[in-house]
DNA sequence: GCGGAAGGCTATGATAAATAGCCTTCAAGG
DNA sequence: CCTTGAAGGCTATTTATCATAGCCTTCCGC
């Protein structure tokens, strides 16, 4: 390290992260970032080229996290109980963090978006599990199917888009039930 | 109208749509709006208090025409087809025009959320249609799970997120059918 | 006719992103 | 030891954008 290093990119990253956790991601300002590690904002763009780069950290830490989250729920012993806890600890994670977990699959974009080897520890875990619980042909598709609503459920909740009563915990659960009994070979 | 009126609401929304569709939200701004129907930018204030109030009309503009779009595909005189029709439409939606998609259910906090009458329509055709496709008792559990389906998947897919090869269409027609097929009475 | 509201405009301030250009520290090699 | 270069800071500045202030014009209704 040749200078004096007054932050590290841990470090900014971290506050970053807390910022979008906050105020979302529109509440991440370089400046923000700046201020919370002690340095001068252009100061940043020596680490990452924009604002874009420093929000694609974000992303990708967050995918991280998420993805130890849900890989350490897939150990109850049983295939099937495994696939419900990826399910309740990804809705779980959207729920504590719903500003970070909106930043993982909001890029239109592709160069923005996240790759297979940002997750690929996830993907790996449910593409397991789904092989044993479900017809390995179709494995793909039914993991697929589960994310897809999983991911669905969990940010029309954040969004606050199910008003029409009812529990949505046990909405959650009657989705999760029917998808596994579906997919069961 | 008291004044000249040199341009109107609806162009206006019209033009923020244009840019958000293009551009993504980022892409909208007041300038670019106002430039859009020949006005100054700080007339557009005369009408919306700033500009995540536009952005929100924006929504709603979007709202008001997917629901067109999935209502008028609920009517095949077969129930479950219908149903098909509706996941399919929705998807295909999110697929001409991700960033106005992708915008409809972005919101987190909950004075942006839509209203459950901005897409009462929409809720009711599903609703009712579930009703008779499978148990009425689990009629709005239903129509989540199918919901959160598609928006998952259509968010995802329009995110890049499906990366592994195989064909995204066929996984999709595998989950809807699975989904309708556990629903069924 | 005339008063008020809707809707326009210019001017201006505040905040943020990003670039330019310079300075400092330290590590490594001669 | 000394020098050189790169990493990482800083200040100053440019540009873009949101937003407000304050003023003007047109037309509707009385």
């Amino acid at each position: 390290m040749p200078a004096l290093a007054r932050t590290s990119s841990a470090k900014i990253v971290s506050a970053a992260r807390r910022l979008v956790e906050r105020h979302g991601s529109e509440g991440l300002s370089m400046q923000a970032v700046a201020q919370a590690v002690g340095i001068q904002a252009p100061s940043l763009y020596k680490r990452y080229a924009d604002r874009a780069a420093l929000l694609r950290e974000v992303r990708l830490a967050v995918a991280g996290s998420m993805e130890r989250t849900v890989v350490r729920a897939a150990t109850t012993g049983d295939t099937t109980d495994d696939l419900r806890a990826i399910a309740r600890a990804q809705r779980s994670y959207a729920w504590r963090a719903p500003h970070l977990y909106a930043l993982l699959f909001a890029a239109v974009e592709p160069s923005a978006a996240l790759a297979v080897s940002d997750y690929a520890a996830m993907t790996a875990v449910i593409l397991e599990r789904m092989r044993v619980h479900g017809e390995p042909r179709h494995a793909l598709e039914g993991a697929r199917l589960l994310v897809s609503f999983v991911h669905g459920f969990s940010s029309m909740e954040t969004a606050g888009a199910f008003r029409l009563g009812g529990s949505t915990d046990e909405a959650f659960e009657f989705g999760l039930t029917r998808i596994l009994q579906a997919l069961q070979r």
